[in-house]
DNA sequence: CGCGGATGTGAACGGAGGCTAACGTAGCCC
DNA sequence: GGGCTACGTTAGCCTCCGTTCACATCCGCG
C-alpha cells in the first residue's frame, strides 16, 4: 500500500473540522484559513491534505452517502415482513441522523455549492439508498402510484434530516424516537380523507 | 405618498427574477448581472432599486414570512374544532408552499447568506407563525411534552417545505393532497410505540 | 551524514464579483 | 424651455479569498 487509509490524523481532523464549520456557518461562509485554524494548522496546509476547498466538500458529502448506502443495502432482505423492514430503515436513518448531525447537515444544505457532475453523481446514489424504502413502502401502500411512493420517501427523509439537524431541547433518544413515530405515521397512515 | 407601492414593475420583475434564480441555483451562485438580465436591465442597473444583492434576498425572505404569517393569524380563533383548525393549518401551508414554490425555495435553503441580526428577526416571525400549530398541537396531543410539541411542528413544515419544492413528477393537486394526509398523519398519528 | 519526501508557514498572486462613478436620456412640472 | 427626478448604461475600482510559491523543518534511510 502507497498510503494507508488510517494513520492520517490530520486529514481526519481536517474533515472533523470542515464538517462542523460548514454545518455551522455555510459552505461560503467558511474561510480555507478557519477550516486549518480549526484542525490545528493554518491557511494553506490544508493543500497538503486536499486540493481543493471543493474537495473537501465533495469528500464529506460523498462520506455522508456511503455511510447511508452502507446500512441500508441489505435491510429488505433481511426482513420477510414489510413493516419490519420499513422501521428498521427508518430506524437506521434516525440513528444516523442523530448521531451524525453536522455531516448531515452538510449533505442536506451544500450539495448547491457541488459542481453538476459530482451533484448528479450524489443524486444517482440517493436514488439508490432510497430504493429499499420504495420497493418496501410499494408494498405496505398499494393505494399510491409509483411517484406518489417516491414523493413520500423523499418528503420523510426530508422531514427527518431537517428535524435532526435542528438544535432542539429535546434529548437525542427520545428526539430519535419522537422521529420514529412521525415518520411511520407519515408513511404509512391513511386516514379518511374527508375531501 | 413620496414613493408608490404600487405601479413599480421593474422592481416587482426583479424580485421576481432573484426568486427564480435564487431558487434554483442558489444566492451565491448568481451574480448581480444574472439577476438585472432577468429582469431585462442589465447589471448595476439593480441598484436603482435595491441598495444591495443583500437587500434583494432580505426582501424576498420578508415577503415569505409575511405571507405564511398573514395567513395563519386567525385560523385558531375561526375553528372551535382543533382537528379542524389543524387541518386548516396544513391546507393553508401546503397551498403556500406549492403555489410560491421558488419564494419558499429561497427562504428554506438561503437563510444562512442573511445577517445574523435578520435572520434572528426572521427566526422570530417564524415562531409566531409556529405560535398557531402548536396551541393547536398541544390540545390534540396531550401525550408531547412542549418541546416535543415545538419538534413535531418543525419536522412536519421541513417535510413539507422541502417536498414542495423538489420538482416531482406528481401533478400539483395530488402532490398537494398527499402531502396533506402525510402532515397530519405524522402530526396526529400514534402507533402502538412496540418498544 | 546527507538526501528526499512529507508536512507546515508566511507572502504574494490573480480572478471574480459586488458596487461606485460618470454620464445619457426621457418625462414632468412650473 | 429649463431644471429636477427617475432610470439606465458602460467602464472601472476594490476587496476578498482560494490558490500558488519559495522556503523551513522533521524524519526515515542508505
Amino acid at each position: 500500500m502507497t498510503s494507508s487509509t488510517a494513520a492520517r490524523p490530520r486529514r481526519e481532523l481536517l474533515l472533523q473540522s470542515a464538517a462542523d464549520l460548514f454545518s455551522a456557518k455555510g459552505y461560503h461562509a467558511v474561510g480555507i484559513d478557519d477550516i486549518g485554524a480549526a484542525a490545528g494548522i493554518s491557511g494553506p496546509g490544508v493543500y497538503r491534505h486536499f486540493p481543493s476547498k471543493q474537495a473537501l466538500l465533495e469528500a464529506l458529502c460523498d462520506r455522508a452517502t456511503s455511510s447511508m448506502l452502507e446500512g441500508a443495502r441489505g435491510i429488505p432482505a433481511a426482513h420477510s415482513e414489510p413493516a419490519a423492514a420499513l422501521e428498521a430503515l427508518v430506524d437506521l436513518h434516525v440513528d444516523f441522523a442523530v448521531a451524525r448531525r453536522a455531516l448531515l447537515g452538510v449533505w442536506t444544505r451544500e450539495q448547491r455549492a457541488l459542481s453538476d457532475e459530482v451533484r448528479r453523481s450524489l443524486r444517482r446514489r440517493l436514488r439508490a439508498y432510497e430504493q429499499p424504502w420504495r420497493e418496501v413502502l410499494a408494498q405496505l401502500r398499494d393505494d399510491l402510484e409509483p411517484d406518489e411512493i417516491t414523493v413520500a420517501v423523499t418528503a420523510t427523509l426530508s422531514m427527518l434530516n431537517t428535524a435532526a439537524i435542528v438544535d432542539a431541547d429535546v434529548p437525542p433518544e427520545r428526539l430519535a424516537k419522537l422521529l420514529r413515530r412521525m415518520a411511520l405515521s407519515a408513511l404509512l397512515g391513511r386516514r379518511a380523507p374527508r375531501r
